[in-house]
Order: structure tokens, then C-alpha cells, then sequence
RNA sequence: GCGAUCGUAGCUCAGUUGGUUAGAGCACCUGGUUGUGGUCCAGGGGGUCGGGGGUUCGAGUCCCCUCGAUCGCCCCA
């Protein structure tokens, strides 16, 4: 049961698959989403954000069974049509959004005409998807959606790469940790032509490419026998064409010539252009090509990528979807982008030892109280309290104090340490000629000051504080 | 949607072959009455053992159902 019966009346768990943070948790989730907007922000995209649930046919327009399943569904239950056509259809109107990127296109596609190109957006939603929760996966979830809008070219893809890379370094992770696993779809069905496959199959030998690792090896043959592919061949001359553009990726980080590579191949050289453009933002070394990525989404188009620590499923996913603005209603526009969910990325920070402690995030998210006040006198010292914190607020300071009972010094001052003060203000029987003792709790020095001075010089210090 | 394991105070756990008012550490609160920072001492609040049902003279301890978490399958936008 959800609910249970106490003394005190019901006791509820929270949904299965969703979290609750508590100011601890919520540190840290702040601490991923400011690396993120500070990331974005920094890499030249604009905030934007859409609503919570959309029409359930916005997700229809590209999506497969699979994905309508797991759907969180909802509507208002305040007409009795609406009431109806959920029982008998079992569709809601409206889902909570389960990915971002319909919404995206939605608003790009609504006011195409005025927006520039390229277009650069990223958001930090919350998501829902009805799936069963497991390891780094939940029904309720932040992901970065970056993308570029309007940029067919690979520029743009090595363009939200680098953002992704730059996250990552601005969370102390390194390329030992992740690896951006590079792919390109019109390579791959290229190549499936080229063995064989007639054009109307090659979404399906896509798919099932896609699923190689998931399924077993007699299923692949007969599968890939049924549309005209011999998959041992096909597999050989893939793993070729890898094994050719990664040593190309390799020579290019390491200064050398490049080696011949057949660029008779719009998409080889579609790649070879994605290799210079990373080339110059340095993330050549986080990357690698590996042709067994397809992602399950069909509306993908050409460079497609996964980001992958070991041992976790992906921490990040993208890639190139040239169609989509147009199946919206906009222009033809191409665009890339990825996502990034916080579920599986604070799983590999944890793991990495990277995720910071309670006292440097309340550092790094800027809650460090600047004064903690304390008296240390009589009652006329207590009585001060409270209107010194109002002035010092007033003045634009973060300002604390105890609500503890107890007069003793020695507790009040590890109160002020509890939650991170960078000063305690003590205020004794000096109070009435106008001064008082201000201990900086970051090196342990005490100074008198007169009690006008003390915002300047709190501001003061902490401005020379590294 | 399927399978496996687990579920005792806010957290980490202990609870002998079922047996008196369920324990510890940490955290929290209050004291140790003029005292300067993660010490020390004493005291206190807080669990009816995830929830419901059953077996039994008696269940946290056995059985069934259910909720949740974890791991795998499906799926993975």
C-alpha cells in the first residue's frame, strides 16, 4: 500500500520511481544543474523551457508502440467526452513530456521564420516515462537537451559534442572516464545498400543492427537472411571501415599525416569533416568511432552518438535529425542535439569520487551564511540578536543564527560551523558602546569592529578570500 | 509486463531454534549556570518491526497477498 495508518493519521510513500530531495539532495542536484546551465551558457546556447504535458499527439507524430507505452498519461476529467475517450480508447489527450525534443521542434516549427539560424537552445527539464525503475533509470528525471538548430553542417555536430565534453571537464572528468562513441547513420545505410539491402529495408536492418548485442546470434543470421543481408560479411567490411576511421582519428590527435581513406563516400566524408571540426575544439581525444551504434529512434538522420562510462548505460545520447522540424510544421530544417539525464551522470560521479561534499557545495552553490550571529552577554546582548540579523539581511548580507536554547559560546559557534558561516558575529557586553567581535571562521582570527562597519567589511573579506 | 533478492528508529545496523514493556551507534533536542568551533559527561524525543491477512497460547522472527527498493529481461526517446 501507498498509504498506511498511523496514530497520527496516513503515512504516504512517494511514487514508485521518483525521489524526494531533501536540502542535502538538492544540493547536489543543484550542483548538476548549474554545471549545466553554466556549461550551455558558456558554450553560446539560450535557455528555454515548454510545458509539463503536452497532446498526447505531439509524441504520436514520430514515436513507435513501444514508446506510447510508456507514456504518462493525463487529462482534466472535466467533461464527460474527455472521460469517455480515455475508457474507450485507453488515450489520454495529454502526456507528461517523456523527452524534450517534440517540444523543441514544436516551438522552433511555431516561429521558424523569425528565429536565427543556427538556432541554439538548451533546456533542463524534468521528464516522465512509465518504464520500471532500475539502476539509473527512473519515472521521473532531469535531462540537458542541447541542440543546434539550422546547421546542416558538421560543424554544428561537433558543436554539442563539445558542449557535452565540456561538462564533463567542468565536473573534473576525464576522457579515461567516458567515451563519446561516435556513428553515422547514412554511412551505415550506405553500406547496406551497397550489400544488398533494398531501400525498403534498410529502417528494419537499422533496428536490427541496433539490437545485435541484445539478441542472439542465430536470430541475427535468419533475421538479416530475411532481407537479403549476409550479415557476416557485412559486419567484416563495417568493422573495416571502423577500424580505418578511428586509426584517421587516432593520426589526426596525434599530429601525423592522414591515412588514405576512401572519401569517394559522401558519408566517409561527412566523417572526415566531423574529425577536423572536433579537431579544433580539442575533444578528439574523448571520441571514438564504433558503427554498432544506431540508436533506437528512427528520426535520426546522420551523426548519431552515445556517451558511455563503463560498467552504467549510457550517460548521454544524440544525434543528427535533419526531418523532424518539418514533420512539425516548420521548414525544412536540419538540427542536432542530445540529452543528458542526471540519474545515470551522478551515478558516474559518485563512482569517480567527483560529486562534492556538503560543505563544498554550500561553496559552490553560494549558501555559505556570510555572519552568524551569537550573543555572548547578558539578556540585553540576546535582545540584540535578532534585529543585528535583520540589518545585516538588509544590507544584502546572508545572515543566521541560533535557535538553540543554550547560552554556552562553544555550541552557538558549532552551530555557525553546521551550515558553513564564514563569520560569527559575537555580540558581548562591548554591544552598548557600539562594537562588536567578529570571528572569521575560515582562518580563526577575531577583530572588533564598530557595528557600521560590518557589512563592508564582511564583503571585504570575502572578496579577498580565493 | 516477467523473474530473482531484499524491506527493523531520519541514517547504518543488532535482534539467539517464534516467548516478558524491540536495542546500539550516528543524527536531533535539553542540561553540565559567564562560555570562543565537528571533543567529553548526563538526560530526552523518535520505530509496533513497509502495509494487510493467516498459523499459534504467543510473531520482527513461519505462510499468503500487497507496496516499495535493488538486479536481470522487455524497452531505452
Amino acid at each position: 500500500m501507498a498509504e498506511t495508518e498511523g496514530k497520527r493519521g496516513k503515512k504516504f510513500q512517494g511514487p514508485k520511481g521518483t525521489r524526494d530531495f531533501y536540502p542535502r539532495e538538492m544540493a547536489r542536484r543543484r550542483y548538476i544543474e548549474q554545471a549545466w546551465r553554466k556549461v550551455a551558457i558558456r558554450h553560446g546556447f539560450d535557455e528555454i523551457e515548454g510545458p509539463t504535458f503536452e497532446s498526447s499527439d505531439l509524441y504520436a507524430v514520430k514515436s513507435g508502440e513501444g514508446i506510447l507505452g510508456e507514456l504518462f498519461q493525463a487529462f482534466s476529467g472535466k467533461s464527460p467526452e474527455e472521460v469517455e475517450q480515455v475508457k474507450a480508447t485507453g488515450r489520454a489527450p495529454y502526456a507528461l513530456r517523456p523527452e524534450f525534443t517534440p517540444t523543441l521542434a514544436r516551438m522552433f516549427a511555431d516561429k521558424a521564420a523569425s528565429l536565427p539560424r543556427p538556432t541554439k537552445w538548451f533546456a533542463i527539464p524534468l521528464h516522465y516515462r512509465a518504464e520500471r525503475p532500475q539502476r539509473g533509470r527512473l519515472r521521473e528525471f532531469l535531462q540537458w537537451n542541447v541542440d543546434v538548430i539550422g546547421d546542416g553542417s558538421a560543424a554544428a555536430d561537433a558543436e554539442v559534442i563539445a558542449a557535452a565534453v565540456g561538462l564533463f571537464r567542468e565536473l573534473g572528468l576525464e576522457s579515461k572516464h567516458l567515451t563519446v562513441r561516435l556513428s553515422n547513420r547514412d554511412l551505415v545505410s550506405e553500406m547496406l545498400r551497397a550489400s544488398g539491402v533494398g531501400e525498403a529495408s534498410v529502417p528494419a536492418a537499422l533496428t536490427l543492427l541496433d539490437r545485435r548485442d541484445r539478441m542472439p546470434p542465430e536470430v541475427f543470421e535468419s533475421s538479416c537472411a530475411e532481407i537479403g543481408l549476409d550479415p557476416i560479411a557485412f559486419i567484416r567490411g563495417l568493422d573495416e571501415v571502423q577500424k580505418q576511421m578511428n586509426e584517421a582519428l587516432a593520426a589526426l590527435e596525434n599530429g601525423r599525416a592522414n591515412p588514405p581513406i576512401d572519401r569517394s563516400s559522401p558519408a566517409t566524408a561527412g566523417l572526415v569533416a566531423l574529425l577536423a571540426e572536433l579537431a579544433a575544439r580539442d575533444i578528439l581525444k574523448w571520441c571514438e568511432f564504433d558503427f554498432s551504434i544506431v540508436r533506437g529512434l528512427a528520426y535520426y538522420t546522420g551523426t548519431v552518438f552515445e556517451i558511455t562510462a563503463q560498467g552504467q548505460r549510457a550517460i548521454a545520447g544524440g544525434g543528427r535529425y535533419d526531418r523532424l522540424i518539418e514533420m512539425f510544421g516548420g521548414p525544412p530544417t536540419p538540427a542536432v542535439g542530445f540529452g543528458m539525464g542526471d540519474v545515470v551522470l551522478s551515478l558516474v560521479l559518485e563512482e569517480n569520487g567527483l560529486m562534492p561534499d556538503e560543505a563544498m557545495l554550500a561553496e559552490y552553490l553560494n549558501t555559505r551564511p556570510d555572519a552568524f550571529i551569537i550573543s555572548a552577554g547578558g539578556p540585553e546582548c540576546d535582545a540584540a540578536v535578532v534585529p543585528l540579523v535583520a540589518e545585516m539581511r538588509q544590507a544584502g548580507l546572508h545572515a543566521r543564527r541560533s535557535y538553540k536554547s543554550t547560552s554556552k559560546i562553544d555550541k552557538l559557534l558549532k552551530d555557525a560551523a553546521a551550515c558553513f558561516a564564514r563569520t560569527a558575529i559575537i555580540i558581548d557586553d562591548a554591544y552598548s558602546g557600539g562594537t562588536v567581535s567578529v570571528k572569521d571562521l575560515t582562518d580563526g582570527t577575531q577583530h572588533i569592529l564598530k557595528r557600521e562597519e560590518l557589512p563592508g567589511w564582511i564583503r571585504d573579506r570575502r572578496a579577498a578570500k580565493p
